[in-house]
RNA sequence: GCCGGGAUGGCGGAACGGUAGACGCAACGGACUUAAAAUCCGUUGGAGCGAUGCUCCGUGCGGGUUCGAAUCCCGCUCCCGGUACCA
C-alpha cells in the first residue's frame, strides 16, 4: 500500500525521543506543577512477546500522558517488568538454561516491542523485580510484615507430584494430574509462610467505598472478602464434658430450629465424638473425602453425603440433645469448620435433612418448610425455653417467640453472652495469604533459622540473593530446588555466628507487583524504598489501567501491602490507586461458519435474527468472534501490524475500535481504515509526489468556517480525552480531515493546531508534520490548543419540528431565536401545517437549539 | 444459583430525555486508468407510495412515565465475565 513513509518517520522519531530523553521526568518533584501519575499494569515479560491486548491499555495511558504533558502537568509514566515467575523456571527445568538468561532475553524483546509503539515512558525509571536492587526492598517490606506479626508460619497443603519430584502451583494441576505429563498429584501439608491479610479485612472492605473503580471490581473484592455478621455459639458435647462444638451462624434467631449439627470431615473433634459402633463408617467417609481435590468436592453437584457419628451435642438454648453428623458440605476452611443445621431455614441443611430423614422444625413463619427451606425473615415461632433451666448452661431459658428477625437476633445474642455460651461475631471469607512457593525463581525470604526458629536478617544483610544452581532439574525434595543448594542453605547467624539455615521457599509472583508503583517514583534510591518527599508528591496513582483478570488478587494484595506500609509510615495515602479502568479484551476477527465449515463473510447474508448462506438460505450460519488463541489460529501479532501499517496506525486502530472498557473483535480492514485516515491527514499538508509541504499550506488568515471546524474538533477531542472516549475523539479528527480536504487553502496555524491534537494518538506522524510545519523541535511539551468559544458559535441552527412528538419538518433559525419567532417559522412549514390541520394546538414546546413540538 | 456488565444497520460503533445510526468498515454507482491497485466523488436501516417528496415501521421482548424514550421505571429473554455448599 502506497502512502506516507511511516516506517522511516517512526524510526527517526523513536531515535530522537530516546536520544533526547524527551519523556524523562525530573528526579525532584516540581511543586509549581500539578502532578499526574498514570500507570499501566506491570507486564510479565513472557517469551511469546506482546499481544494486541497490551497496546490497548498502553496506548490509552500514553494518550493521557502525552495530553497531560501538553496541558502543563508534571507526568509520571514509567514501565518495568514483573519478571519472576513460573515460565522461566519451567523452561530452565526443560533446557537447563538459567532463568535469568531467559528472563533477560524476554525483557529485551518486550522492551524492544514497547519502544516500537512509541510509548512515552521515562525509560530511565525502568525497573525489574528480579534485580537485587529491587527485590532488596521487597524483602525489606517482608521484614516489616514480620516485625508487625503479619507474617507467620503454618502448615498448608501443597500439590506434590512424586513423578516430577516437585511441588506444583494450583494452575499446574488439572483434575488432580500434573498439567505437564499428566502424572498423579497429591496434597501434602507443608510448613509455609502466611500473611495475615485477614487482619486488614475490614479496612480493605471499607476502603473500597471511596475508590473511583469499576463497580464490578469493587463488588468482586467485597465478595472475596465476604463479610458476614452473626454469632458464634458453643454447643456442649454430650459425654465429653471438656469439649464444645463451636459454630458460626448468621442466623442466631434460628437457634431453636437447630435439629442436628455437622462437622467438616477434617474437624478435630470428628474422631473423638464418634461412638465405637460408628467408627468404621466415619473413618471410611473421612478417608474418602481426604482423597478428593477441592474441585471434586465442589463439583459433585449438590447431592448431599454424610455420616452419623453416633455422638450428640446439647443445644444451649433449649437443652435438646441433637445428633452430630459429618459431611463434606461443611468446609473446614470457613468459620469454625462446624455448623448448627437449621433445615427449615437453610437450603443446604434442608436438602441434607431430606436425604437422611432428619427432623425439620419451623421457627420463622412465612414459608412452607415441609416443602422447601424458608430463608426469609418473619415472626419467630416455636422458640421458647423460658419456663425451664438449661442444665449446665443457664438457670433459665429464653423466649424469642413473636419477635421479628432482627429483634430475635439481638435478644438471642444478648442471652448467649449473658450465659457465656456465645457472642456476636463477624466472619470473613477472606483467608490468610499463602505466601511461599517451593520454587527457585522468586524472591528469597530475608530470614534464617537458628535451631529451627525463624530469625529475621538485619536490614544491612539485604538483599538476600539467589544462589546459582548447576542443575535446574527437579531436586526431588518437597522443600523445593533451593534445598539442594547446600552451600547457600547452610549459613551463619550474622549476629552471633551460630550455624543457621536459610529459608528454602521463595515468595510468590504477586510480591513484586504489590509495590512497584512506589519504586517508579524513586527507582535508584539505595537508602530507602522511596523518598518520603517524592512519595508525597506523586502518590496516589491518578489513573491505573489494566486487565480485569487482576480485579481481585493483584489489586487486593497491593492494597493490603499499601495499608501495611501506610501504618508503618512509609507511604502517605491509605489507598494506592485512586482511579482504575479495565481495558476490554480484544477478540479475534469475526468468524462465520455453517455445518462446522468456515465461510467467507461475502458468502453470508442476514436473515431474520441470524445469518444464512447467500447461495442457500436454508443453511444457517454461525457468526462469532473468539478469544485469540494459538490453537484457533486467530492471533494477531502487533509486530506484523506495525510492519505493514506502522505503529501510529496500530495505536489509532486500537483506540478507534470502540469504548476502551468494552470487549471488541479485531478487524484488519479496520486497521486499513485508520491507516487511510493517517494518509489523508498527511496529504492534507504534504505533497505526496515531492514530499514537500503543499503550496496551499500558507500563512493566509483562517476563514471563519475553518476556525469553526478546527475549534469544534479541539473541543470534542479535548473533552473526549478527559472522558477516555478515544474512539469518538478519533472520529472527530476524521471528520475534520474530511472537511479540510475540500478547502482551497490550509492556513498554517490551523495545520499546526490540528497536528497538536493528533499527536497524543499518532505521535510519530504528528512530530514529523510539526517539524515540517516549522514547529521546531519536539511537540511533546507544546501547549495544548485552547478552544475559543467565539468560533463555536453558529449563527443559525437546524432544529426539528414535531407534531405530537413526530418529526414533520426541520427549520433553520437563529441560534438564539425567541420562542414566538421559532414557533412562527415552524408553523409556516407546509408539512407542519398539514399535520396540525384544523385541530387546536394544546401545547407548544420550544427548546432553543433543540426542538419545537406542537401538541394537538 | 448468585453478583456484575451488555443487546442499536451487513459489521465495529455514535447519540446532555430533544432530527437514531456520527466516524470507520463492507457493499453499490461514478471519475481517473489500456486495465488493475491507489486516490477522489456519490449512494447506502427496512417497507410502501401518486418518488427530487411524503407515509409507516425500526435501538433484544412486553408494559409504564413523559409533549417527546436507545436513554428513566417495572417485568422478561438471550449473550459475556466473575463466583459458587462461605453456614
Amino acid at each position: 500500500m502506497a502512502g506516507y513513509p511511516f516506517a522511516e518517520i517512526e524510526r527517526q522519531w523513536r531515535r530522537y525521543w530516546e536520544e533526547q530523553k524527551t519523556f524523562r521526568t525530573p528526579d525532584e518533584p516540581d511543586p509549581s506543577k500539578e502532578k499526574f501519575y498514570i500507570l499501566d499494569m506491570f507486564p510479565y515479560p513472557s517469551g511469546t512477546g506482546l499481544h494486541v491486548g497490551h497496546p490497548e491499555g498502553y496506548t490509552a495511558t500514553d494518550i493521557l500522558a502525552r495530553y497531560k504533558r501538553m496541558k502543563g502537568f508534571n507526568v509520571l509514566h514509567a514501565i518495568g517488568w514483573d519478571a519472576f515467575g513460573l515460565p522461566a523456571e519451567q523452561y530452565a527445568v526443560k533446557t537447563n538454561t538459567h532463568p535469568r538468561v531467559t528472563t533477560e532475553a524476554n525483557i529485551a524483546r518486550f522492551r524492544e516491542q514497547l519502544k516500537m509503539l512509541g510509548f512515552s515512558y521515562d525509560w530511565d525509571r525502568e525497573i525489574d523485580t528480579t534485580s537485587p536492587d529491587y527485590f532488596r526492598w521487597t524483602q525489606w517490606i517482608f521484614l516489616k510484615l514480620y516485625e508487625k506479626g503479619l507474617a507467620f508460619q503454618s502448615e498448608a497443603p501443597v500439590w506434590w507430584c512424586p513423578e516430577l519430584g516437585t511441588t506444583l502451583a494450583n494452575e499446574e494441576v488439572v483434575d488432580g494430574k500434573s498439567e505437564v505429563g499428566g502424572y498423579d498429584c497429591v496434597r501434602k501439608p507443608l510448613r509455609q509462610w502466611m500473611l495475615r491479610i485477614t487482619e486488614y479485612a475490614e479496612r480493605l472492605l471499607e476502603g473500597l467505598d471511596d475508590l473511583d473503580w469499576p463497580e464490578s471490581t469493587k463488588e468482586m473484592q467485597r465478595n472475596w472478602i465476604g463479610k458476614s455478621v452473626g454469632a458464634e455459639v458453643a454447643f456442649p458435647v454430650c459425654g465429653l464434658p471438656d469439649e464444645t462444638i463451636r459454630v458460626f451462624t448468621t442466623r442466631p434467631d434460628t437457634l431453636f430450629g437447630a435439629t442436628y449439627m455437622v462437622l467438616a470431615p477434617e474437624h478435630p473433634l470428628a474422631e473423638k465424638i464418634t461412638t465405637p459402633d460408628r467408627l468404621e463408617a466415619v473413618a471410611a467417609y473421612v478417608a474418602a473425602a481426604a482423597h478428593k481435590s477441592d474441585l471434586e468436592r465442589t463439583e459433585l453437584q449438590r447431592d448431599k453425603t454424610g455420616v452419623f457419628t453416633g455422638g450428640f451435642a446439647l443445644n444451649p438454648v433449649n437443652g435438646e440433645r441433637i445428633p452430630v453428623w459429618i459431611a463434606e458440605y461443611v468446609l473446614i476452611s470457613y468459620g469454625t469448620g462446624a455448623i448448627m443445621a437449621v433445615p427449615a431455614h437453610d437450603e443446604r441443611d434442608h436438602a441434607f435433612a431430606k436425604t437422611f430423614d432428619l427432623p425439620i422444625r419451623e421457627v420463622v413463619s412465612g414459608g412452607d418448610v415441609a416443602r422447601e427451606a424458608y430463608a426469609g425473615e418473619g415472626a419467630l415461632v416455636n422458640s421458647s425455653s423460658e419456663d425451664r433451666a438449661i442444665p449446665g448452661v443457664a438457670e433459665r431459658g429464653v423466649s424469642i417467640d413473636g419477635l421479628d428477625t432482627e429483634s430475635a437476633r439481638q435478644k438471642m445474642i444478648a442471652w448467649l453472652e449473658a450465659n457465656a455460651c456465645g457472642q456476636a461475631k463477624v466472619n470473613y471469607k477472606l483467608r490468610d495469604w499463602l505466601f511461599s512457593r517451593q520454587r527457585y525463581w522468586g524472591e528469597p525470604f530475608p530470614l534464617i533459622f537458628v535451631n529451627g526458629a525463624p530469625k529475621p536478617l538485619p536490614e544491612d544483610a539485604l538483599p538476600v540473593t539467589l544462589p546459582d544452581l548447576a542443575d535446574f532439574q527437579s531436586s526431588g525434595q518437597v522443600e523445593g530446588p533451593l534445598a539442594a543448594a547446600a552451600e547457600w542453605v547452610e549459613t551463619v547467624d550474622p549476629e552471633t555466628g551460630a550455624p543457621a539455615r536459610r529459608e528454602t521457599n521463595t515468595m510468590p509472583q504477586w510480591a513484586g507487583s504489590c509495590w512497584y508503583f512506589l519504586r517508579f517514583i524513586d527507582p535508584r534510591n539505595d537508602r530507602l524504598l522511596v523518598d518520603p518527599e517524592k512519595e508525597r508528591y506523586w502518590m496516589p496513582v491518578d489513573l491505573y489501567i489494566g486487565g480485569a483478570e487482576h480485579a481481585v488478587l493483584h489489586l487486593l494484595y497491593a492494597r493490603f501491602w499499601h495499608k501495611v506500609l501506610y501504618d508503618a509510615g512509609v507511604v502517605s495515602t491509605p489507598e494506592p490507586f485512586r482511579r482504575l479502568i479495565h481495558q476490554g479484551m480484544i477478540l479475534g476477527e469475526m468468524e462465520y461458519s455453517a455445518n462446522g465449515e468456515r465461510i467467507a463473510e461475502a458468502d453470508v447474508r442476514k436473515q431474520g435474527d441470524g445469518f444464512v448462506l447467500k447461495r442457500d438460505a436454508s443453511v444457517p450460519v454461525e457468526a462469532h468472534a473468539y478469544k485469540m488463541s494459538k490453537s484457533r489460529g486467530n492471533v494477531i501479532n502487533p509486530e506484523d501490524v506495525v510492519e505493514q501499517y506502522g505503529a501510529d496506525s496500530l495505536r489509532l486502530y486500537e483506540m478507534f475500535m470502540g469504548p476502551l472498557e468494552q470487549v471488541k473483535p479485531w478487524s484488519m480492514r479496520g486497521v486499513e481504515g485508520v491507516h487511510r485516515f493517517l494518509n489523508r491527514a498527511w496529504r492534507l499538508f504534504v505533497d505526496e509526489e515531492t514530499g514537500a509541504l503543499r503550496g496551499r499550506v500558507n500563512g493566509v488568515p483562517a476563514s471563519k468556517e475553518q476556525l469553526r471546524a478546527l475549534h469544534r474538533t479541539i473541543a470534542k477531542v479535548t473533552d473526549d480525552i478527559e472522558r477516555l472516549h478515544f474512539n469518538t475523539a478519533i472520529a472527530a479528527m476524521m471528520a475534520f480531515v474530511n472537511a479540510a480536504n475540500k478547502w482551497d487553502a490550509m492556513p498554517r496555524d490551523i495545520a499546526r493546531a490540528f497536528t497538536l491534537i493528533l499527536s497524543p494518538f499518532a505521535p510519530h506522524i504528528a512530530e514529523e508534520l510539526w517539524r515540517r510545519l516549522g514547529g521546531g523541535r519536539t511537540l511533546a511539551y507544546e501547549p495544548w490548543p485552547e478552544v475559543a468559544a467565539e468560533y463555536l458559535q453558529e449563527d443559525s441552527v437546524a432544529i426539528a419540528v414535531q407534531v405530537n412528538g413526530r418529526i414533520r419538518a426541520t427549520i433553520t433559525i437563529p441560534q438564539d431565536a425567541e420562542k414566538d419567532a421559532a414557533l412562527q417559522a415552524a408553523r409556516r412549514e407546509e408539512n407542519v401545517a398539514k399535520h396540525i390541520g384544523a385541530r387546536a394546538v394544546k401545547r407548544e414546546i420550544y427548546v432553543p437549539g433543540r426542538i419545537v413540538n406542537f401538541v394537538v
